[in-house]
DNA sequence: TATAAAATTTAGATTAGTCTAAAAATTTGT
DNA sequence: ACAAATTTTTAGACTAATCTAAATTTTATA
């Protein structure tokens, strides 16, 4: 019944793979390459998980998680974004330092303990990252955003995540002073290089190559 | 140069072996049974830790943590007994259910986590059990407190420790209201049987077992 | 559509942490 | 001080999680 520490990595990365995917199985290869593991082990692991009906394995064709699975993914994606939470708002990390130390706080296993916390915290819907944070249910808000790198209409969107979490990334969104829920205004793209021409806030003017521009979700301020 | 979670385990029995036995060396059976596990386990465990320069064996002979043990042991007690800080004061755990959850707390590791959390509650001195909280260095407080048993003086005491970490017995505490801080006058021991008539904060009047008495750690109102 | 390339699995090995049973060393009780 | 009891260690085995190298299956391409 109980999921190891391990376990539950992979299941996590089999969850994220899936929903990057959109439709059909996942591969051994892509795992491995996500866990920095070699193929023969995950396909190790993968029988273990599916002996515990953790996801349906057809040998060669990849895995699927069972409803099982998914809640399990999503129980520890949970723990790991309220721990987020806790750390930025009030242990005054940045939201660059976060993601190692939530890594080990998400294998804490008490239920008790997460729904207190989450109490505690204010039941937030979003962790410091502009990432949904799901309920005991497993169920989160689903926001329609895109990467501003797909964006083609000059007007005003509300910058409300990000794709990419490296400490590097963020920090250079920190440089420019762009915070979560800050207005972005397009004032030009530039055709040959997909970079942008922005207004932060109303007030400042940067530039955005397409690399950063394809990192940062945004929302429209009309439509929702 | 990384302790696992179970390293840690041994190292912090090891540590409280010590601290309770006073001088000598801890044998290997002592830490089989502290932590349900067969000697010929410990036995391994040791020698690998010995390897570590985490403490010194003599084959037969038992151990003895070293500096670098002790510093290791002293940092997990010190992240667990915040961490319990933080269930109790911040997410209202009573103090019967914080051990498990701090049992696994207390092996994440993250120096600059441990430092903020100690702010963030204020940097306590004392857990939620009356134990002194190492700070980074490892130095605690040292409180000269006895065990209510020990007592033959009939005059007024601070309750501000528990040797019995139990559920069960915390529990009882909790429904004679008698909780850390609290006066205990003690009004009468009963030679036969070694039990307490006492009086907590010069309000109600309560009978202790020699048992429960054994478990309370007092100081007394004047000096200290 | 046959074959080369890529992906996946199998086989065999390693390490950490655990066990039981047997052997060896130490301690204890006359 | 020696035999019995107790403690500790050694030997051999197991599981989870990992690896490398070789074999197999699938996929892509010429």
């Amino acid at each position: 019944m109980e999921t190891s520490f391990t376990e539950e990595n992979y299941i996590k990365a089999i969850f994220k793979l899936e929903e990057m995917g959109k439709s059909g199985a996942v591969s051994t290869n892509d795992i491995a390459i996500r866990l920095s593991m070699q193929p023969a082990t995950v396909t190790d692991m993968i029988k273990r998980l599916a002996d515990k009906k953790i996801l349906t394995y057809k040998k060669y064709h990849g895995v699927l998680l069972t409803a099982k699975g998914k809640k399990i993914a999503l129980d520890v994606i949970r723990k790991h974004r309220l721990w987020e939470v806790f750390l930025v708002k009030k242990l005054n990390f940045r939201w660059d330092e976060v993601h190692e130390i939530a890594e080990q706080l998400e294998h804490i296993n008490s239920e008790a303990l997460v729904n207190k916390l989450d109490d505690f915290l204010g039941n937030p819907k979003f962790d410091p990252h502009g990432d949904a944070i799901p309920d005991k249910e497993g169920k989160m808000r689903s926001v329609n955003s895109y990467p501003l790198s797909t964006i083609t209409k000059k007007q005003t969107y509300i910058f409300c995540g990000v794709v990419n979490h490296e400490a590097k990334f963020l920090q250079y969104l920190t440089t420019l002073d762009l915070n979560l829920g800050n207005t972005i205004e397009v004032e030009s793209i530039n055709e040959y290089d997909s970079s942008f021409k922005i207004k932060i806030n109303k007030k400042r003017h940067e530039f955005l190559s397409e690399q950063v521009a394809s990192s940062i979700l945004v929302y429209p301020t009309n439509g929702k």
